[in-house]
DNA sequence: ATGTGTTCCTGTCCGC
DNA sequence: TGCGGACAGGAACACA
């Protein structure tokens, strides 16, 4: 579910009621998520101050004054909540607890924030700060779309002996981290870029405008607070909105949105998972 | 090394 | 209303 924009979304709004404040009191309802969670880790987490709230990739990472770094991944149906907050930049009360409510932070200052994820397939993890780069879900991750890391000559090298579906190719995290299906999808399509193509076969030139529509479509969906489809929520609770700027996502059968484009948005499915492209101008 | 299919889990939606 | 099947934003893992 949550890709780049979606977890920099999140990161925004827990940021200012987690950064700086002393967790409290921290409540785990089950003793894993897709993996087992990590030894004591309520015990933990109680009394530590947070320092800073970073994101690498899809991941949420919180430098505790314990010299722990909480990690945080949301999988496809993870979900955090704020409320409670004093200052008013959320909802004053707490909503009555929820099923799936499986990890509970309150912090000294009044807000409590709430890790909701039906499917399980988020994670979490503690790790010394100082190893947190070489944590086993970290490590071999690949650059980040929106660092200086990311650019074409880059991106020219990393693919270039990779066969596969482009499609494919650009949700590997180990070449570029942080896509998701929805924004592969629809980078390919402000690129031009047919999802089928072979990774080796683009050419410089087409790649060199693949790494800026990336970058375009990441800062354009953190710009609106993310895509909300079924059960994203920021921080806040409020919906993200830039599932209303989807041009391909979603859209099958309907007509291509590029001007003078008379092409009808197809679906295909790639690797297991759904592709959707416009067969008229994307090559 | 690279490519592909399976798997984890719950919820929702659609057709009958 | 109920039931079965398809599908869902991820990514580790097993195996060709």
């Amino acid at each position: 579910m949550p890709e780049l924009p979606e977890v920099e979304t999140v990161r925004r709004g827990l940021a200012p009621v987690m950064e700086g404040d002393v967790i409290e009191r921290a409540q785990v309802n089950r003793p894993d998520l897709r993996w087992p969670l990590p030894e004591g880790m309520a015990a933990r987490l109680t009394g530590r101050r947070v320092l800073v709230l970073r994101r690498r990739s899809k991941y949420l990472l919180a430098d505790l004054d314990s010299a722990e770094t909480l990690l945080v991944h949301l999988g496809m149906s993870g979900r955090i909540l704020v409320s409670g907050d004093p200052l008013g930049r959320f909802a004053h009360d707490h909503p009555a607890p929820q099923k799936h409510d499986h990890v509970v932070l309150d912090m000294a200052g009044g807000a409590r924030v709430t890790f909701n994820d039906p499917r399980r397939f988020g994670a979490m993890d503690l790790m010394p700060t100082a190893e947190a780069e070489a944590h086993p879900l970290l490590a071999r991750l690949g650059p980040e779309p929106l660092g200086n890391a990311f650019h074409e000559g880059y991106l020219v090298d990393a693919i270039k002996s990779r066969t596969s579906p482009v499609k494919a190719v650009l949700l590997d995290q180990r070449i570029v981290s942080g896509l998701g299906n929805i924004y592969v999808c629809e980078a390919l399509f402000r690129a031009g870029v047919s999802p089928r193509r072979r990774a080796r076969r683009i050419s410089a030139r087409r790649i060199g405008r693949l790494v800026p529509a990336i970058r375009e479509v990441l800062h354009d969906a953190i710009a609106a607070g993310g895509s909300s489809l079924r059960d994203f929520r920021q921080a806040d609770g409020e919906l993200g909105y830039f599932q209303a700027s989807f041009d391909v996502y979603g859209r099958e059968g309907l007509a291509c949105r590029r001007d003078g484009c008379a092409g009808t948005v197809r679906r295909i499915v790639q690797s297991g998972r759904s592709s959707f492209y416009c067969p008229a101008c994307q090559r």
